[in-house]
DNA sequence: GTATATTTTGAGTATACACTCTATTTTGTA
DNA sequence: TACAAAATAGAGTGTATACTCAAAATATAC
């Protein structure tokens, strides 16, 4: 792992370069060698950073899944609309880090570690969004907030993945009248 | 392409073939060698039959299209539930080709030939849906039902998409849900 | 039954891929 | 400045992949 400046900076090089390859041709067209071409980096380089491949595709998964929601700590008191904005900011102005958040999402196979990792932040994530609901009405139940919150995320979700097919889609506005419907 | 009966036989083979495995083991997993052993068929015969494996793919792909809608000829007086159950139907009764269609939609890159068919398809699928709305509620706009449209797929999508990644989610109860909030 | 078109076989090819290895240069430290 | 640790370069390796090809087997038409 990187120790000295100069190989922190080039780790950080090689993950802005796979997180762009991502967003611009996809899983397929994002290999090693693209990759390095990139980060104007060699091989032997990457591979002195990271211990393959994959390492680096988590790392920006990692990164991407963080993005997705805003400061946890802010999650006690934060409403509804606080959070179905900080998802619409992160799709139109974090496209990149978005395309990535939803297209790893989608190849992973059902049983590997990366879509572990997106389910237990989507359950976490669900957890606020019922907690934001219930706070703003107080006679809804744990479970029909559970509920409610996973339609509404799975609108958010559904409608980002609309918008990833067609870069044209108007996914600012569809998401806010998805919200509305629970207001 | 195949003019005698066993030709069409092992095409069709091919196709079931590949369309499990996509199911089974996702994009990354569906190779030529991984369809040919499955369909009892050399590497020959394969090519014989297609021209590339990205055309099983997309026949794949295709298959998955038509099968996620009901039969076009009823549109003209279909309602909304029985659009929302046939689409929780194709979920739930033929989840293989549903993996298929969401797994091949979320993979393809924005400007390739297979997203362009998804997006066409799902604008079509749209206009039934904001039809059948318009049914329903005569003095809703065209424009509202479009959108009010376009949220209830997304959230439709979005939702089979997280059983995707969870097995065990109860696709249908959140699918209806969906359907009664959106509708 | 024979001729022709189609299908199948299976070894083979070219290539792109993830990854390795060693020598060399650069960086931080005392 | 001297030295050890770290970073880099870049040629090289093994392997899995999509795809080809010539010959043999099989199906269809007459």
């Amino acid at each position: 792992m990187a120790r000295y400046r100069t190989g922190i900076r080039t780790q950080a090089r090689i993950v802005a370069a796979t997180r762009e390859l991502l967003a611009e041709v996809g899983l397929e067209g994002t290999t090693v060698k693209a990759i390095c071409d990139r980060a104007d980096v060699q091989a032997g380089s990457f591979y002195n950073l990271f211990s393959s491949k994959e390492q680096v595709l988590i790392q920006v998964a990692r990164e991407a899944i963080q993005a997705v929601g805003p400061d946890p700590s802010l999650a006690a008191a934060e409403t509804l609309d606080e959070l179905v904005d900080a998802y619409i900011s992160f799709v139109v102005d974090e496209s990149p880090l978005a395309r990535v958040y939803l297209q790893v999402a989608a190849s992973s196979n059902t049983d590997s570690s990366v879509s572990r990792r997106y389910l237990k932040h989507h359950v976490q994530r669900a957890g606020r969004f019922a907690d934001a609901m219930r706070r703003a009405d107080p006679h809804l139940t744990a479970e029909d907030a559970a509920v409610a919150a996973e339609v509404l995320l799975g609108a958010l979700d559904g409608l980002a993945f609309r918008w990833l097919l067609d870069g044209t889609f108007e996914f600012a506005k569809h998401a806010r009248i998805a919200a509305e419907r629970y207001g």
